[in-house]
DNA sequence: GGGTAACCGAGACGGTACGTCTAGTCTTTAA
DNA sequence: TTAAAGACTAGACGTACCGTCTCGGTTACCC
């Protein structure tokens, strides 16, 4: 990942890294839709509210798509129509892939930093982390997955780290010598590899002093 | 993990750790036993030798108990008998649990991190690296699998580690404030999001210049 | 079906075998409607056509309704709308309710017979008699799908055969003691047996000497 | 069919029609079979069993091999392991193959067409006629359905009754210029096709007057 | 050297889930 | 109104593996 980002953080206009595998998004084909029974909005509904319920109980390697169907009264067909894998659903029912809250401007480079790396804790704290996490975990089977779940969740975080980053260096707030990509590595990849060790889930304190131990890396 | 880590750091008496289940490991039972016909040194072997083949062409992840078991020409009862799930065989037969070799004593702190960290990464680099990475992966479906991955693979090098840190805390090289538990989580953590992010293999460039920018982290 | 085909042979103002589910045929409601949008002939032509080049390549019984619809580019819908089943759809698309030629008149009841039962065989013979044997078959399911492939195809062809050997028997021609339901069940029973265990077409011979095979039967 | 009974019937040494495909039948392939976990009678029994309950309330055409597996209590590949397909299961399950029994000799070529005809009809009276009737018509859909049914039901029938008529010419009973596929034909196809015609059972008249109408035909 | 115990291969077992297919119905817009 | 398009629930299909079990047999040891 880190020579994307990398490469990314160079020239910023590149929004999406090529040496993954493409999700098909389907709700980008067109928004002019017209003829034909529209998707059942009752439907998404009955699915993702199953998939969250389903998740209270059990981890989401154990969640079947034939589960979920029967559980939503939804035909599995329905599903497979509308989300390529478990992941990308599961994703969405947590939406973990939340509004992209644009970060408030005027601020120095270090607080920009610490901003994003908690708002990155915030979104994992709780269930959703290890959620998350086995959902990163399962999508290593399969690089098409793996593109999900890059797309849908890890990309916008790792853009916006390297953006803040470079500008940071720009600014002379951190290293000018700091690889960028290799930063965002540690920075997320710590949060990451935390959590699979075992933790279920992030504690107050980790939450609490990660930032600051992160910016002592880039400065 | 890093409370974890970090306790044992400051105890080092302590082997394992106590947040994560234990994996049965049905060797060290050991009581020398005598009767019965003893396990089959050529299955092992066979078994070995068929996950090793067959990690050439696929993916971990796509490895079956019962594929591995026809291509050893053996039963699937063996290999229930000796491993208590893939994760553990697999990891056996890549020997990635390789001879835990003695640091050179006498080096400086950094030396001795730079050193370390290459040792690790040595390790990861080539196919190995993926195939352990999927071994993490899937260790997260159940706390069992994870238990198993920690102490057989990811345990003693975070000990090292975590010894190594707080020795050069100790010693003055690195800075006093640091948290040595998050420092070992950004470490391997940078290594292992990296991997899981979508390069098959480690390339030449990260391996040279990781450990020095992890250097610069904990100074 | 013989009591039922005899009860006609007696009364031959029966034209409906009252033993048999009706199959509803929305096509006879026929009350010259006007209002909405007229059926596409368009539609109606794609359909067959679809129909007719798929059993160029594969038994009648692997064809579904899906397949037909996407590969005539037209609705599922419109095909239920328009033929109460399978069965319906292909018969009328190999045309095998062809017109029902009337009978020379003046002949003997010998050469009648011999005329209506090559006229049968005619219609079987090539692809047409597997197709149509498989229509026989599937309507076994359902008895709404056996009433509808009686009345569209196998009824009028047991109408003719037992008036001419009812006829035949009342003018001597034929044995007095002849079971005229029996003999239409051997008769045609015969060919459909023949068809149906495995010969994918009517053999020259066959055909050639069935005729005479079955005269011998009545006399 | 009928080719090919007429040639057996001349060579009675041929006992398998080579114009039909031959179903895989693995009881055939060796009597010593030592390794492994032998069949589960339990299994073989629960799965009859459970297809002759549910005969009782639906059609053959009705069943899936979902439900038997269910109702029977045992896993689907335990099905598909040892039956070829839902038509060799349904036609052991029914018994269809039952005994060959052996004609009584000493017979005129007269009484032994009744009595071969008769069996025959006792074989299809009650439920067992539609069932079997339904059988063959599901096999028309592949030609190695149609190669189960036939060897495992229709099979030796026709070898008998072509074997008495060809017996019953030589003796002078029938009639030389017979065409004896073509006999065999019309009397098992004026059955079947009776059954076919939409009669859920083979009333008592019918059986009783169908072997002398047949016995009219040879001679 | 016979008994005993744990091993071995083979492969059948009850299950779960997969992803695809089809049936027949429902809900839109377009004609 | 009806046609056409296509989404909907439902559920069977046949396959792949799971982890367990049941065989016949083998290979050590221990007495």
């Amino acid at each position: 990942m880190s020579s994307a980002a990398n490469a990314r953080a160079s020239a910023l206009a590149d929004v999406i890294r090529d040496d993954l595998p493409k999700a098909k998004v389907k709700k980008d084909e067109k928004p002019a839709r017209k003829v034909g029974r529209p998707r059942s909005e009752k439907s998404r509904k009955a699915i993702v509210n199953a998939v969250n319920r389903m998740l209270l109980h059990k981890q989401a390697s154990d969640l079947s798509i034939e589960a979920i169907a029967k559980k939503a009264g939804v035909g599995k067909t329905t599903i497979y129509r509308w989300w390529p894998d478990k992941i990308a659903l599961i994703l969405e029912a947590i939406n973990a892939n939340g509004a992209n809250v644009p970060q408030p401007v005027h601020k120095s480079a270090g607080e920009r930093l610490l901003w994003q790396i908690e708002r990155f804790l915030r979104l994992l704290r709780g269930r959703n982390g290890k959620v998350i996490i086995e959902m990163m975990a399962q999508a290593q089977a399969s690089p098409d997955a793996l593109g999900s779940f890059y797309e849908s969740f890890m990309l916008v975080h790792e853009e916006n780290l390297a953006e803040i980053i470079e500008n940071g260096k720009g600014a002379g707030a951190f290293r000018k010598d700091l690889d960028t990509a290799m930063a965002v590595d540690m920075i997320y990849g710590g949060i990451v590899y935390h959590l699979m060790s075992g933790s279920d889930e992030l504690d107050e304190d980790f939450i609490t002093r990660y930032p600051n131990e992160a910016l002592r890396l880039v400065r």
